[in-house]
RNA sequence: GCGGGUGUAGUUCAAUGGUAGAACUCCAGCCUUCCAAGCUGAUAACGUGGGUCCGAUUCCCAUCACCCGCUCCA
């Protein structure tokens, strides 16, 4: 097969309900996509597993949803009101952008950019003709603040005291709610807190599909524990996640670990797992070491103690968080990015497959008659009672083959034909997506049949 | 946000200063007993807003979106 390109893969996700460019009758806004019928219940099914691995399965790990809209605090205490808006100036000359309190400060690092205000910058720059680094110009435009996070007000006056952000990473939602659930859940270190919600970044994006979007969906998974076992914790996530990803099809050879060697303001250790877009590697998951930070700015900015009292050892202290984290949509690319795939067959012709792991196929099994006229009802009959296990689609029409072709591309693992043999023998036959082989099932033990196919 | 390119049915393409053709898809019907068969019919487009012109899908401007490069991504 040809290589996969983006092109290919949104037109993909476009034609058959996937995925489509927000607002699009608009003429689209940029950045912003629509999950359609297939997408929302693979982005859900994605969401089901991670929610599996990451808080059934495990000891001390729960849900919280957490509101969108924080108090403004909140983003001073973790460092996003100071660090997320940076002044930018562009060189009207080449057209290039710098940050202001860079440039000043690689032009006399005595110049102390970062205790200057706005104005005291500007007029720097232009006391000291201080040059563009790209064209040695000194000619700019005025400052502007270029701020990551998206405001928005609270009530009718647009004023700053009625400032709120839309959240720009979920995590601080775990973190303020680190003793509410503590108490409530009446647990001990260490516990984890997950939380699968939507986060807001107005971020320059360049594209690449849903990869970068100014609206995404992250599943974070925050651990809190005591200072010592804190880089074991970080050791076992990493692995943790990578064996999520290959446990919902994603090949090894196309992951792999990315440790930062810029740490954020928050950060110990940092490491990315990325994965291998048809555009290059791409960030899927983050794991980071936040240390005692988080808690520490909640305590100090709050005035509420955020220390942990161990009943063993009646030690207190504010504890460490391993943050694990997931991008919802950026999963979701990869899995349609990693499943798409076109075959070709005997007589020369190409199928298009989407090869997703049956928990995250949208439709998990797809019913046809055989013949609309004389297997429709019976059929119809199946439908009914499929679709009170499994999400289960209908189809009549065109012919057999086509109707398999529609499903291999929906990535519907399991194709059911009613004939003449349901009618007589109650059997009907059972088409498999992968492997294209068909094998005749009772249809009293479907059900069963398709469970056990289907299981995460 | 900057520079360059692009914008016609769902998709891929075509034509044109006098409002657009096709293929595939989709839908309906006929036919058809397991891998995109065939036949008949139907629906469907000039990204948006201005300007020039008797008349603009076509020329000009703006805007929006997409692509490439830069920038940004705590």
């Amino acid at each position: 097969m040809e290589k996969l390109t983006m092109d290919k893969l949104v037109n993909v996700c476009k034609t058959y309900g996937f995925i489509f460019q927000g607002s699009e009758i608009y003429g689209g806004l940029a950045n912003t996509w629509d999950y359609g019928p297939l997408g929302s219940r693979l982005k859900n099914n994605i969401k089901d597993a991670w929610r599996k691995r990451f808080i059934q399965e495990r000891a001390n790990a729960y849900e919280v949803d957490a509101a969108i809209l924080m108090h403004p605090r909140v983003w001073e205490a973790s460092g996003h009101v100071a660090s997320f808006s940076d002044p930018l100036i562009d060189c009207k000359h080449c057209k290039v952008r710098h940050r202001v309190d860079n440039l000043i400060n690689d032009f006399d690092p005595d110049a102390h950019a970062d205790g200057m205000s706005q104005d005291e910058m500007m007029a720097y720059v232009k006391e000291h003709k201080v040059p563009c680094p790209n064209c040695g110009e000194s000619d700019y435009t005025d400052i502007r603040q270029f701020n990551l996070m998206f405001e928005t007000h609270r009530g009718v006056t647009e004023d700053g005291k009625n400032k709120v952000y839309l959240r720009p990473e979920n995590a601080q939602g775990e973190y303020v709610n680190f003793l509410n659930v503590q108490r409530s859940m009446r647990t001990k270190l260490p516990f984890s807190i997950g939380q699968v919600g939507k986060a807001f970044r107005n971020e320059i994006t360049p594209g690449n599909f849903t990869f970068r979007t100014i609206e995404f969906e992250q599943m974070e998974y925050q651990t809190f524990c005591k200072e010592g076992t804190d880089s074991d914790l970080y050791a076992y996530f990493k692995e943790y996640a990578k064996k999520f990803f290959m446990d919902l099809g994603l090949p090894e050879e196309k992951l792999r670990y990315h440790d930062h060697e810029k740490l954020a303001h928050y950060a110990k250790e940092a490491c990315d797992i990325e994965y291998d877009f048809c555009f290059g590697w791409g960030e899927i998951n983050g794991t980071h070491n936040r240390t005692d930070y988080d808690l520490s700015r909640h305590q100090e900015y709050s005035g509420v103690s955020q220390e942990y009292l161990d009943p063993t050892t009646n030690e207190k202290f504010i504890p460490y968080i391993i943050e694990s984290t997931v991008g919802a949509d950026r999963l979701a690319l990869a899995i349609l990015d990693n499943a798409y795939c076109e075959e070709e067959l005997e007589n020369g012709e190409i199928r298009e497959v989407m090869k997703i792991h049956p928990f995250l196929a949208p439709y998990k099994v797809a019913i046809f008659p055989l013949n609309k006229k004389l297997h429709s009802e019976k059929a119809n009959e199946l439908y009914d009672m499929l679709a009170k296990e499994f999400t289960t689609i209908y189809d009549e029409t065109a012919s057999i083959g086509k109707r398999y072709r529609r499903q291999d591309i929906a990535g519907t693992p399991f194709c059911v034909t009613v004939d003449d043999n349901t009618l007589n023998y109650n059997t009907v036959t059972v088409r498999d997506r992968d492997t294209m082989a068909q094998e005749v099932v009772k249809v009293d033990e479907l059900v069963d049949y398709i469970n056990k196919r289907i299981k995460f």
